[in-house]
DNA sequence: TTGACATGATACCTATCGGTTTCATATAAA
DNA sequence: TTTATATGAAACCGATAGGTATCATGTCAA
């Protein structure tokens, strides 16, 4: 189905990559920024980051010697896509319920 | 934040997970109509089943000797919503970005 | 050119994950 | 009551995740 899916919700599974994300929503940071925000490495910031970038939460461009860190969005679109469509899924089978329930029997 | 956030991203973090998600979507099933649609052992997926209810995404209720397992909303609610935030905190920096470009100075 | 700074890259450790096998238990059916 | 079925529960295993420390590299600045 939807092939990036996979990877943006491995990213977001991560308490500290969603909290990553969050910052990134409000500002673009450079990866010493981000890791300033957190209790842990830069090594251990850095690959959450890589994490966050194969999901296509954000994306890493070089800015001297220096990386800026900004959110992208395809990753968040296919997440809201895969819930967007068992949403689909599941108002299409209340629909069913209800058409049952009106011709007299109660299963969808 | 969401408390349930937690463990509902990690509930959905795996493929397999999610599959079973987009199943229940569709139909209650037993705990055993869950395991037929899978290529792994009836343990192995009670075990993704008790994460996904953890994550409050699904409910397990006992029907004599069977588990009926179904779809339950607060689980996607909290992720929905947690997307939902990242989305408005983006937003408001897009605004914030375009009242700064009218004032002629282009950061956020 | 030299020194400081931002990051890359590697090796390593422990805990957790996703899976299996095996055995126990409760309910349904004969 | 006996037997079959649906599930629970525990022990175990290899792979991966999240973290660390350490060293190499590239770039800016003096």
């Amino acid at each position: 189905m939807h092939q990036t899916a996979d990877a943006a919700f491995r990213a977001l599974a991560d308490p500290t990559r969603r909290s990553i994300a969050a910052l990134l929503a409000q500002q673009d940071l450079t990866i010493g920024a981000v890791a300033e925000n957190f209790d842990m490495t830069r090594p251990a910031v850095r690959k959450h980051l890589a994490i966050l970038e194969e999901g296509n939460l954000i994306r890493v461009e070089p800015r001297g010697r220096e990386r800026v860190t900004r959110l992208h969005q395809p990753g968040l679109a296919a997440v809201t896509s895969w819930l967007a469509d068992i949403d689909a899924f599941w108002t299409a089978r209340l629909g069913r319920l209800k058409a049952e329930i009106e011709k007299g029997n109660g299963n969808a």
